[in-house]
DNA sequence: TTGTAATATCGAAATATGTCGATACAGCGG
DNA sequence: CCGCTGTATCGACATATTTCGATATTACAA
């Protein structure tokens, strides 16, 4: 008699998300996602200070998010005199958007 | 003179993002995004065994993740026999592609 | 009922993350 | 140069996450 297996063997895919899983990463905090939405409706940049203003975290704290979000690429920063201002990267949504095929569609 | 301010007041948004969070964390790391991925390409259920057996994770720790996917309703699980297996949630796809609309355009 | 295989849960360890106060840095105005 | 303001970095702390060995649970078979 041979081995009983659960099932039809299923091919486990050995890709590396981990590029993937970074940029999801970056978007898994409320804050950060407050940050992206503002900049991604803002349709352009926005001062840290106006999320030192408004957002429920001290100031270096905002400055860990944003920095957060500007290694991941889905941001960037501009320095004018005193005043940084940030921006959503133009291929922001088109990344995320392709790291959701890749892992529904198999795209890569 | 008036207060200089460093920009025209823009809006920063004050939505409450922490379900939009919470699915993003679910697909923050490579091991669920590859688990995610087989079950999407497969088109069907797997068994845990054949993640325990292709993943290079110990068995406790396949269990772990599949629970967060679980938890997060982007998975779905059922028992036949000794086996379980996993599924994707029919909806998966589309509240991913929705909490990427509400952040990007501000659907809701 | 007793044993075996598959999966889940528990407890612990190492590491990562979110948060903040204190401080450093950068740019501007005097 | 000095002081002020906006932003970034540092250090510390609490909490969360990933991982695993040990153990519990579930279902089946003898």
């Amino acid at each position: 008699m041979s081995i009983q297996r659960c099932c039809p063997p299923k091919r486990v895919i050995k890709a590396d998300y981990s590029e993937d899983a970074a940029l999801f990463q970056a978007l898994a905090d409320e804050n950060r996602l407050a940050i992206v939405a503002s900049l991604a409706q803002a349709d352009g940049e926005i001062c840290v200070c106006d999320f030192t203003d408004c957002l429920p975290l001290n100031q270096p704290t905002v400055s860990h998010h944003l920095r957060i979000l500007r290694e991941s690429g889905l941001v960037t920063s501009e320095r004018r005199g005193t005043w940084v201002y940030y921006s959503l990267a133009p291929d922001a949504k088109r990344r995320l958007q392709q790291s959701l095929r890749a892992i529904f569609e198999g795209d890569e």
